[in-house]
DNA sequence: GCATTTACCTACCAGTCGGCAAGTATTTCG
DNA sequence: CGAAATACTTGCCGACTGGTAGGTAAATGC
């Protein structure tokens, strides 16, 4: 078998991509070798330095792919948010579910925030999101539909960080995890309790569900 | 300037350990060289392999510094979890506190528990704090004290991780702060908004304190 | 006060890291 | 079809890693 075609190798390029994400997830960057990804990929080190010359080169990689999530998740986001009767328990679904679809990306993205490994700079669409949330939170004290006595700002950073951690982790067992739940049993109830924590925290006591007038976003 | 005294050298390698906590905290412990040890702490690298001839005797190191403070802080945990009117509140308190003044062991923790950098066996009495907090739910939930909407274990598990992430992130800024705001005036922020998000969701809606009789710990 | 222990040091080693050079064969394109 | 671009390869390098060997001088213990 000899050399890959062009559209080949473009589908490579994700592939190692993909592979990167997964192990800058699981290990960290600093601790993935470009050899470890070769092998991953079944590539000798310089094929995959053929594709991106510099470990940079992969953090750009992963940067862009981040990105392009985000920028794709975005509308969708922008539209729960900013709905007519916009459901907290929507703009979860629509969070956690983006989340949880991309898992390595998620892990990464909580080793980032969590350690700072480098400056955290979000791109242009993160940021958006951000203040869409902040917006979010800002809009239902003034409505009432949301709890008065916090700081949004604390409990963004608080319930942001809960959010990606929990979708980052997973259905992890902890030490507590009863041997006898399977794996999908435990990731339901750990995505319900997410929830359930979360709405606990912003929705007025007693409150079930809640609804929130429109707004134009602002971004 | 001669050797160091016993005495002296008891210390420098208290100070070893500290500076090794800080640095595996940081950077996490692959990504922390020895040379960069001895060099925060003024030796060559063979000072540091005298009081620590592997990077493994490191990691027990920091290891037995966690049972020293865990079982430091265990008397005091149970008092609080098991007094005849244990308050959330002071549970939470006596936790985060004890989370804060080991700041660096906290984060150090997370690493851990979150990414799994390697197996995580917590110590004996990290097990038991664990299943104190067990206990102090299940408890909770059966004399009607606490909510009866949730699982404990997913409860714990996320309510957990917030806690620890909260005070190892203590008064980080995020792209959302507000830049005026000093930095103790944000670490002040950030707890009680940690407290209020875990007592929202855990107390009954409308609850402001809560009183729990007591039971004999199982510890 | 003298032997022993101890608190270091320099020098070195094999292994791994990211990255450069240069080659080769195959695909792509005019 | 032939030239150029491309998808790789092996080989190498200097920097750095954790760890070993062996030394030296000061503190400790009898």
């Amino acid at each position: 078998m000899g050399r890959r075609t062009r559209e080949e190798a473009e589908a490579l390029r994700e592939q190692i991509i993909d592979e990167t994400l997964r192990q800058f997830a699981d290990r960290g960057a600093a601790a993935t070798s470009m050899g470890d990804l070769a092998k991953a990929v079944g590539l000798s080190k310089q094929g995959v330095m053929h594709y991106f010359p510099t470990k940079q080169h992969l953090h750009d990689a992963i940067r862009d792919r981040l990105k392009e999530v985000l920028d794709e998740a975005l509308p969708s986001m922008v539209a729960a948010f900013t709905a007519h009767d916009a459901e907290l328990d929507s703009v979860l679904e629509e969070f956690i579910t983006l989340m949880e679809r991309h898992r390595n990306l998620s892990r990464y993205l909580l080793r980032k925030v969590a350690f700072s490994d480098d400056e955290v700079e979000f791109s242009r669409s993160g940021e958006a999101i951000g203040s869409l949330l902040v917006d979010y939170i800002r809009r239902g004290q003034e409505e009432g539909a949301l709890r008065q006595d916090f700081d949004p700002e604390s409990a963004l950073f608080h319930l942001g960080l809960l959010l990606l951690m929990g979708t980052a982790t997973g259905g992890k067992r902890s030490a507590t995890t009863s041997p006898e739940v399977s794996a999908e049993q435990l990731r339901l109830r750990r995505h319900r309790e997410l929830v359930r924590i979360t709405r606990a925290a912003l929705l007025p006591p007693g409150t079930d569900v809640t609804t929130l007038k429109g707004r134009k976003p602002t971004v």
